[in-house]
DNA sequence: CCTCGATTGAAATGTGTCTA
DNA sequence: TAGACACATTTCAATCGAGG
């Protein structure tokens, strides 16, 4: 297969002929028609089917369609990054975010990267750590934002770059907040809770917290997804927490009140990298800038 | 039955590799 | 470095098949 064999594939799947195609690319029909079969043999699969006398792409057809739109796309960049010392690879950062992370917190943290001047555009790619960590090591991944640290239970090699820490906030709806700030925490007996997944750290720091207060809410929804806690919590399904550096934000954004707040154990945020000292603008971004900012320009007043 | 587009086989041409 | 060779690509001519 070479690049001459996607490139007929591609003007005859865009073109919808080998005619048209062969008239665009200045070949005779039969050359087309040629390199085409040596293709799909290749691929061992039919790639276009006949359609009155035209062409149609068949299942395989569409996939292969895909992946030769990218390989074109991705020469396209090649030849423009030979004449651009910075490339287009350089300006995209891609940036994997542990699903357990509160969106505000991600916004915060990658702030920094979109004030870059190169202007790099920022690829995000949510869900589970394991699955990000994965393709860090693949290098699909530039970065990966979580809420623990990179250590030998994965099997990557990778370096962590503290952010911050701070405490959690318990966070309601105005009426909920009403019923259980008084006596807090103890009145968190038998409340009703929106808890994080009981693998993931804040879950788990929860579990102690609780534990070490002797308290047992009513737990009524778990799931590692910040983001569908607090659509639970803004519904007024019960009581879910958030960092203590975004209580300001959280209320003033989404109408919820704080209920108490957990010192006691700390909330940490990692930057998860292939490289001991990152030299990518964005990664750079983050691990610099979001770290001096974030935890101290946020920290909400006493 | 004619036209148009796809396909096939044979031959020509182009390109890369090996060897003396 | 030139010539031989192998292989890939392209073209020409003929054929097939669908549609009008």
């Amino acid at each position: 297969m070479n690049f001459k064999h996607l490139r007929y594939f591609l003007v005859v799947a865009q073109e919808g002929s080998i005619n048209k195609a062969s008239e665009k690319l200045h070949l005779t029909p039969q050359t087309i028609s040629g390199q085409l079969k040596l293709l799909e043999h290749e691929l061992g699969a039919r790639l276009f089917r006949k359609q009155g006398r035209n062409l149609k792409l068949t299942k395989a057809g569409q996939h292969a369609l895909n992946y030769a739109e990218d390989i074109f796309l991705l020469g396209d960049e090649l030849k423009q990054s030979i004449h651009n010392p910075v490339s287009l690879k350089q300006q995209r950062f891609n940036i994997g975010i542990a699903d357990v992370l509160p969106k505000l917190i991600t916004y915060h943290l990658l702030e920094p990267a979109l004030n870059l001047n190169d202007a790099s555009r920022l690829i995000c790619e949510e869900g589970p750590l394991p699955s990000l960590l994965a393709d860090l090591a693949t290098q699909k991944l530039d970065l990966v934002l979580a809420d623990r640290p990179l250590d030998a239970s994965f099997h990557i090699r990778g370096y962590n770059h503290l952010l911050g820490e701070c405490g959690l906030s318990f966070f309601a709806t105005r009426n909920v907040a009403a019923t259980y700030r008084a006596n807090f925490p103890a009145s968190l007996e038998g409340a009703p809770m929106l808890m994080p997944s009981a693998d993931t750290e804040r879950g788990m720091g929860l579990k102690r917290w609780f534990e070490r207060y002797k308290i047992r809410p009513d737990i009524r929804v778990e799931c590692a997804d910040t983001a569908l806690i607090e659509a639970f919590g803004l519904s007024g399904a019960g009581i879910f927490c958030a960092p203590t550096v975004i209580e300001q934000q959280m209320t003033r954004q989404y109408g919820v009140e704080v209920i108490g707040r957990m010192d006691d154990i700390r909330e940490r945020f990692y930057a998860i990298s292939l490289e001991r000292r990152v030299s990518h603008p964005g990664v750079l971004a983050v691990c610099n800038a979001a770290r001096m900012a974030l935890f101290d320009e946020l920290e909400p007043p006493e």
